[in-house]
DNA sequence: CCCGCCATTTTGAGTAGTCAAAATAATTTC
DNA sequence: GAAATTATTTTGACTACTCAAAATGGCGGG
């Protein structure tokens, strides 16, 4: 059985592997797990003497398929909870990623399909992110941004990805929840600020970074 | 924050303390804890200089305030869990031990609150165990058992204190549940037997020890 | 009163995970 | 193409928890 921290290395791994896509710098791994650089070089040896990674020295690390199966078991426990948490337990959709790093290490597969099914097979979470299925299918789809999408076209948010609190209560206040609609109606490369429009409210200015992390499909 | 182990110590501690009545001996400790006693004695030393046991050398431990605290709390969660998993999520009463043993560590504060909101504050969980209150208090109330009741009585059974999946697999199968009717007919000291009678059954033999870990109350 | 038994404590050692700081590579800069 | 910067790895040390096995203490039986 994979302890807490092997569950956690692994996680962040297939997380930094969809933006990266490729080989995962230690630095990047490092940061998001919040731990020093050469305690990841350690752990990352141990975790590829168990076969769960392969590690090119100086470069960088990836899932081997044994790490990767693991790891979308932690983050379909971490997502289901997540959904849970916000759908039976009415929290708010900005707490609840903070609960389910808890959880998602001591739920059983046993209560895990329990709470699938109760929740009737939702395929994404609160924040759109979608949820890998029992088998470990990931049905990543590739969005746009409101960074990257067509001007003035109305677009339907699908999904915030950023799990700050802060970031998401932002997000909400103005809005920005997955299922809503909007327009980019200006983007500044230059001012690094992109300016959208949702209907019957004001026109919203966000960073370019923030404007990245939320991402669309074309609407209707 | 305590540990997992801190608190999986004085939870032990606090669940011995009920049958020992007073100091708990360092090997009853060390055998509900699976670790032998050398273990014991070094980590509970470690508890008396945090302040959550008192350490009598070669007599025993207990609880301090602080300690029998947190110790609630773990309870608390345990037994909230266990009702979760049976009322909302169907599981079986003999299975959600072993689940609640790895959540009560996990779970949240809020969390918990929200649970216990949605069971509607039960005040016992499924083994008819009581669950602590928020602030503490542990409403627990001196039972007869099988064992000790009155001969020919009617009673109905209230608590069954024993946690294994086959001994409460066992007792379901013979209708052994709290809230249950049944009438002792007969007690062999010598044979270190007890006959019991349901109602619409057949007579059932239990063995002194078995009968001891069902608490009965006077019917009607 | 001493012997032996049992529970407990000590001692020495191991595992998992971590940090601080020095050593080493690789890459960029000039 | 040497020097400087930056990422990564090594080394040595620490914490929390555990076990095995030897030492110790208390107690009942003779």
């Amino acid at each position: 059985m994979p302890s807490v921290t092997v569950e956690n290395y692994l996680k962040h791994l297939l997380l930094l592997a969809e933006e990266t896509d490729g080989l995962v710098p230690m630095g990047a791994l490092s940061a998001a797990l919040a731990v020093v650089p050469g305690t990841v070089t350690t752990m990352v040896k141990s975790l590829a003497a168990d076969g769960l990674v392969v590690h090119r020295p100086r470069q960088g690390v990836k899932l081997t398929a044994a790490g990767r199966r693991l790891a979308l078991g932690v983050l379909r426990k971490h997502r289901l909870v997540e959904t849970f948490l916000v759908q039976v337990l009415k929290m708010h959709w900005s707490a609840v990623n903070a609960e389910a790093e808890q959880l998602e290490h001591a739920i059983s597969d046993t209560v895990l399909d329990r709470l699938d099914a109760l929740l009737g097979h939702p395929s994404t979470d609160p924040h759109g992110d979608p949820i890998p299925s029992r088998l470990g299918k990931l049905h990543s789809q590739v969005y746009a941004t409101l960074a990257t999408c067509p001007l003035a076209r109305p677009v339907r948010l699908v999904r915030i990805t950023e799990q700050s609190a802060e970031f998401l209560q932002f997000a909400e206040q103005h809005g920005l929840l997955p299922g809503a609609s909007a327009r980019v109606t200006d983007r500044n490369l230059a001012a690094g600020l992109v300016t959208v429009q949702r209907p019957r409210g004001r026109p919203l200015a966000l960073s370019l970074a923030a404007a990245g992390r939320i991402l669309v499909e074309p609407a209707r």
